[in-house]
DNA sequence: GCGACAAATCTTGCATACAAGGCAAGCAAG
DNA sequence: CTTGCTTGCCTTGTATGCAAGATTTGTCGC
């Protein structure tokens, strides 16, 4: 089954520890993947880590902009809006292929509800966001079809950047109590239900985002000459770097 | 619009020029790709066709061998299963999401059909190998989100490549057919209908092709020499070595 | 004739070196 | 104090060189 998928078939671990940094929410949207810096890290010469970013890149997860150097993808609220579309797309497409759910999948979505429940009483928000996106590949392993997981994966990585700078406040029960909702769904053996509340949890996702926020840094200084309410603004000095 | 796609980002044309010619069929699954050859063609170091290639295998276009060479893919029968899976969980599922057809959308899908229905009559398979792959694009095009546009190009580029490989016979007429009954359904505002008809037609390609077939070594010799295509008789012989 | 071994040749893997361009700090002039 | 320029550092872009492995081919021994 992994054979399928071109993603884990990469010699190099550098690829899958950024989309798993990202999907983890340890890298903010923006952040300037440096090739020296990242070629001392994982103690390699900077051409596989250049090889490692256009495979990246190919997946839109990062952007080059010329001679000056790799960022993590900052969706525009126009690329926000067409992730979502293309996550209703697929994850209800793929609901509604499924017809039975087996006892070992049932196993692991509880499981991982259970997950979510504990990552919110402990009100672990990284923790949270990385379940809260491998849910739904959870949904995609059970389907079995590994391109679409490798697709999912992606999108999920985008979708979690989105929320790194769309979304002011991070609703984990509501988003919780939509996982909930459709696993009793697939329980039930309702897949065309579990793919309508699919679409529902991501539209709800999607208008809890402030989609006029803009994530430029340049548009922010603009609009902060007519008005201020910008409070945020200090996480873009959060990307400054110290230097000795 | 195209500016969230991330592969015509890319800078030179090696990428696309490798894809155009699998979706026009003008490669063949399993051929090398030579990393010197493709710098002589393209009067660059090898350096940027690595690059290229790492994105193609990103993309699931390309894999490589290690120390042995890069080669277009050649799906196995499990992965050609899944790819046909994924087309129909993505393409039904944007059906279903559609609600009317724009006029200028009409004119484009006849358009398009009128093409089929020409590159039929002309009797031209390399052509109508593009077209069928260009039809359900198309579609995603109309949707308009070109995040799907950009996954199912790749998919139907490894659709082709299936089909070189396991696809005996090209019923284009019946492909054909299923295209004008789902643009039927579309201009009936029937999204439901085309959705499942959508999924009806993979079925029936997916059906056609003979995935018991093993890849045959020997096609690339076979074909410069002129020699008839692999039966299923000869195959059992097909490790012989030819007799002068 | 036939099989095995060995060397030659081709392939990618990887690192390094240099070139070109962007950015920022510093400096000079108004 | 502001503005414009210049210089220098730091970034990626690209090519090239060498190493390691795989395949093929040629040769030798039987």
């Amino acid at each position: 089954m992994q054979d399928l998928s071109p993603q884990q078939t990469a010699q190099n671990g550098i690829d899958e520890a950024i989309v798993s940094a990202i999907l983890s929410a340890r890298i903010r949207p923006g952040t300037r993947l440096s090739e020296n810096q990242l070629a001392a890290l994982f103690d390699v010469s900077r051409t596989r880590v250049r090889e490692a970013m256009m495979r990246l890149e190919a997946r839109g997860i990062v952007n080059v902009s010329p001679r000056r150097g790799w960022f993590v993808v900052e969706p525009s609220a126009d690329e926000a809006m067409t992730v979502y579309g293309a996550r209703r797309v697929i994850e209800a497409g793929l609901l509604r292929t499924m017809d039975r759910l087996t006892e070992t999948g049932r196993t692991i979505l509880n499981a991982h509800l259970a997950e979510e429940k504990a990552a919110i009483a402990a009100g672990d928000r990284q923790r949270l966001t990385c379940l809260m996106g491998d849910f739904h590949i959870r949904i995609a392993e059970l389907a079995g079809n590994a391109i679409l997981v490798d697709i999912l994966r992606d999108l999920t990585a985008r979708t979690i950047l989105i929320s790194m700078l769309y979304q002011s406040d991070f609703h984990a029960m509501q988003s919780h109590l939509g996982h909930c909702r459709i696993v009793a769904a697939m329980e039930a053996g309702d897949f065309l239900k579990a793919a309508s509340l699919s679409v529902e949890h991501l539209d709800e996702v999607e208008t809890g985002l402030d989609l006029t926020r803009r994530p430029d840094p340049l548009a922010d200084l603009r609009r902060s000459l007519s008005l201020p309410p910008q409070t945020l603004a200090s996480s873009s000095k959060a990307s400054r770097k110290a230097k000795p």
